[in-house]
Order: C-alpha cells, then sequence, then structure tokens
DNA sequence: GCCATCAATGATATTGATTATCAATTATAT
DNA sequence: ATATAATTGATAATCAATATCATTGATGGC
C-alpha cells in the first residue's frame, strides 16, 4: 500500500514536475487535518509553520492534490470550496447541519444504484454524481425548542 | 389557482413592496422562458426590449422571485447560479449531461424517501437537499465513439 | 563545475459573479 | 402639498479563485 506521499511524488515525476520544500509541508499539513478545509484555513494553518508562504502556492497545490487523486473538492454551496482527503476515503455523500453546519459522510448502496439507474432511463450514462443532504441536528433541533 | 403575477404581487404587498413596470417586465420575461436561465442571460433579454434598465435590477428581481416562491435556484458547480420555475414546478432533481449540458429534471421516490431515512439514522431532521447527477447523454457517447 | 533551460515561488493584479452604495427619481401616505 | 419611504441605474466594492510576472531555484548536458 503506497502512502499518500508517494503517490503525490509519482504523481509529479508523471507530470515533470518537481517536489519542493511547500509543496511537502502543505500536503503534509493537508494530511493531518481529518475534517473538510477551505484553501484558506489551510493557507492559515501553513502560514503558522512557515510565513513566507503565498496563498497562490497552496491554491495550486491543492489542485495538485486534486489532480493526483489525493484530495476532493466539496462544494456546501456557501461560495467557498472545501477540499477533504480522497485517499482511502472512498466516495460518500454529505450530510450537513443547517444550524451549526456539522457535518456527517453519508453512503447508501440503493440510493446510489437508484442514480444510475434513473441516469440509464434517460439514456444518461452516470459518470459521477453530487448529493447534499441538509438539515437539523438533534442539538440544533434542541436549542430550538 | 393564483397566477404567478398574482402571487408576486401579494408578495410584494405583504413585504410593503412596491409594484414597478421594472419587476413586472422582467418577472414576465422570466415566466415565458421555460428553461434555467441565469441572471446574465436573463439581463440580456431584457435589455432588448428596454435598454434603460440595469443589471442590478435583475439581480433584485431574481432574489423577490426566489423570496416570493416563483423561481429556485439551482447550481450546477460552474460558478454560475441558474433559476428555474418554482411555481407548478414540483421539487425535482438534475441530470445534467457533461458533454453538452443538457440538462433532465428528474424525480425518484424512493430516492426520496431514503434521504429521509438516511438523515433520520444520524439524528438529523430533513429540510432540504440537492441531488445532481451528471453523466453523459446518449448523443455525446456516440460522439465520442 | 558551468551554463542553458525550465519549473516554482510569492507578490500582485485580474477576473467574474454577485452585492453594496448612493444620489436621483418616483410613489405613497398623511 | 409635503414628508416619507421605496426604487432605480450606475458604479464601486467584495470575495474566492486564477493569471501574470519577475525572481529564484533546480536539473541536465557538456
Amino acid at each position: 500500500m503506497k502512502s499518500e506521499r508517494e503517490i503525490f511524488e509519482a504523481y509529479l515525476i508523471k507530470r515533470h514536475l518537481r517536489g519542493t520544500p511547500q509543496r511537502g509541508m502543505i500536503l503534509d499539513t493537508f494530511l493531518k487535518r481529518e475534517e473538510h478545509i477551505t484553501a484558506e484555513q489551510l493557507y492559515d494553518i501553513v502560514k503558522k509553520r512557515d510565513p513566507s508562504i503565498g496563498q497562490a502556492t497552496v491554491y495550486r497545490v491543492l489542485k495538485l492534490m486534486v489532480e493526483a487523486g489525493l484530495a476532493r473538492e466539496v462544494d456546501f454551496g456557501d461560495g467557498v470550496m472545501r477540499y477533504e482527503h480522497c485517499y482511502n476515503h472512498p466516495h460518500h455523500d454529505h450530510l450537513v447541519c443547517r444550524g451549526c453546519g456539522k457535518t456527517v459522510e453519508v453512503l447508501d448502496s440503493v440510493i446510489e444504484e437508484l442514480q444510475k439507474r434513473v441516469a440509464e432511463s434517460f439514456g444518461y450514462e452516470l459518470t459521477d454524481h453530487e448529493m447534499y443532504l441538509y438539515g437539523l441536528c438533534q442539538t440544533c433541533r434542541k436549542k430550538k425548542a
């Protein structure tokens, strides 16, 4: 089993790109975090370790990580792109609390199968999908009552 | 059965807002179109009828229509918000071709039910959801082959 | 080692959709 | 009428994301 680090380096070599301290550090920082993270948030953390890093580089490395299959873009519709781990994190959808933003990763194989069938029934071949479930978590419901 | 026009006017009155020629014209133009439309596209059409209208007004009226329950925002993830009819257009999801962008409205009651159950199984009360299915339509698949 | 080539970086400018501001205009209520 | 409040269009501002660009740094051929 290859490590994320190795995958990243393999991807760089394939693209004739170079490994650099900045890229390594940004990758490590991203990997250490478990939750979804925005480019801005990642930049803030990275800056603490090395204030000389520019945020353009953070954006660039995030794009590389997506291309390398290590990160996945998640769009909760609030105008900011978030990134989550992709490696060893198979596809899933998101259940987001409208109150506090707490997010749960969900996966329902029946839904997945039905999505494919719905697409096929219209002559489409499903390539991918996005599903965001929005609701109120228990805590937020109690607060309201 | 109230007309969209009446609903819009009722909403304006409720909010102590005023009916104006611009608002009426933009609403009519939106209602005449069946497909999803961006603010920019709507502005372009409206401009032909009355070149003096500013695009800020189009954005404003679109927001009013959403609030009045006549329009619904649709986000295909390409950075531009689209608007579709809401009145007499009950909830549905979208199946979008990655090749040509052709869009079909889809609805699967089993999926809808399962979404509710998934949310509940995590203690969430589902308020709404978004589901976008992306694929290749028949035409685009043939082109590829 | 030395030089030519090419990628990487950080700072900054730019983009593009959307929103806010504001002065001028128009409608409404008293 | 007159004071009040909403509307408009033009324009500026916002904000995330991207492009530009001069400088720096690495790599490979010799």
